[in-house]
DNA sequence: CTGGAATTCGAACGTTAGTTTGAAAAATGA
DNA sequence: TCATTTTTCAAACTAACGTTCGAATTCCAG
């Protein structure tokens, strides 16, 4: 094999995560795809033999720049104390809030996995997101050192979710009844207070 | 107009909900739904006047048999101590968990739109969603009575987000890394955690 | 009964979906 | 440069989609 042209690879994987996060797998069409990377419309079969190939390649560099962004402050954060580590972790989780960059495209689909997930979504995350519960446990664990492994993993999980409610669920907060403000201030405010309530959570005696 | 059979509508209407909260509105196709409710290709359109009637009026069930649900309950809440309230309404929140009936459909239903949401849900929300939204105010505001508007609203979230992080997930919890059992007993158990990290949360002094 | 409205039915409509095809074009190594 | 491979391209394919249609049937008030 020939060194081949890469451009029109990357023009596809670019262009359908961005749609695979507004719209989800199903309801992005291979013509929609080809359309907004600009090329032809074999290409995705070319390149990927099929819609899925491509969405395979597109879950697996959305997971690794993921989960890459986490374990990548996993050294520096031993040495902080645990409230500023759980600090940041909600800090990081809540960004996605106010900017429309790659990270809050990543989320985006992984949420879209959550309401059902595909076959190919099941083996990637049973494959490599060990890691990154690992460092959610290990988290958890400087605030309830006693606690047995099952409760750690409940404790990581439920930690994950008092972000998510809100990435998640951005655009109806954003409207009646509810009507949140998610300017930089007003996200600045939610992740100081819910990292308060996540430390006062998970700190108070057993 | 005399006396219609109201046969094929409610059949329309059971199968149509089941498919919504499997596979989403996109997903779902006329002819899946007219084949499980074994009624004819053009029925939806005759007593729905399309696919999109059809959803506004499971969506339309949905939430009035959740929210009168929850709602009911308010008046004998006021009576029980806050921590008591909190805790059935965790419980309450997680039992989706558990059973595969009418309320985890109605979830799952909901889940779809909060990753899309569609015109008719988010006109819905905006119409009927405020005396829901009032009751898990009233919830919080009794753990923190000096908090304003805003606060209120953002703790109110926050704990709805306590327990849909585990429901919304479920599938995925229940396989590694995590790998949560959610048998009856687990998720009891899981209930009295959260409602205790909850209460602390929301408790702490300010 | 019976006549007219309500409902069901099977077939077809026009569109869009993902994929395949074979020729044209571009790129590559000798 | 040339022979070969790699990549692009426009067009067409089959299948499935939501919807429409008119005839057939069922229902019910008079």
């Amino acid at each position: 094999m020939t060194r081949p042209s890469e451009i029109t690879r990357e023009r596809l994987l670019n262009a359908a995560e961005r749609l695979f996060a507004d719209r989800g797998y199903e309801a992005t069409s291979v013509r929609a795809i080809v359309a907004k990377a600009r090329v032809n419309q074999a290409a995705i079969n070319y390149h990927f033999a099929g819609k899925e190939g491509l969405y395979r390649e597109v879950l697996r560099i959305a997971f690794r720049a993921l989960t890459e962004h986490q374990l990548g402050h996993a050294e520096e954060a031993k040495a902080m104390s645990r409230e500023k580590v759980l600090g940041e972790f909600v800090r990081h989780q809540l960004r996605p809030l106010l900017a429309r960059d790659d990270l809050s495209r990543h989320i985006r689909i992984f949420n879209w996995e959550a309401v059902r997930p595909t076959a190919v979504f099941r083996k990637l995350v049973s494959e490599e997101a060990v890691p990154f519960m690992g460092l959610a446990i290990d988290l958890v664990r400087r605030f309830m050192p006693k606690a047995d492994q099952p409760t750690l993993t409940v404790a990581a999980i439920w930690l994950i979710g008092q972000c998510s409610v809100f990435v998640r669920n951005r655009e109806q907060l954003a409207a009646p009844p509810a009507s949140l403000v998610l300017d930089e201030t007003a996200v600045e405010r939610l992740a100081g207070l819910v990292s308060r309530w996540a430390v006062a959570g998970l700190a108070q005696p057993a």
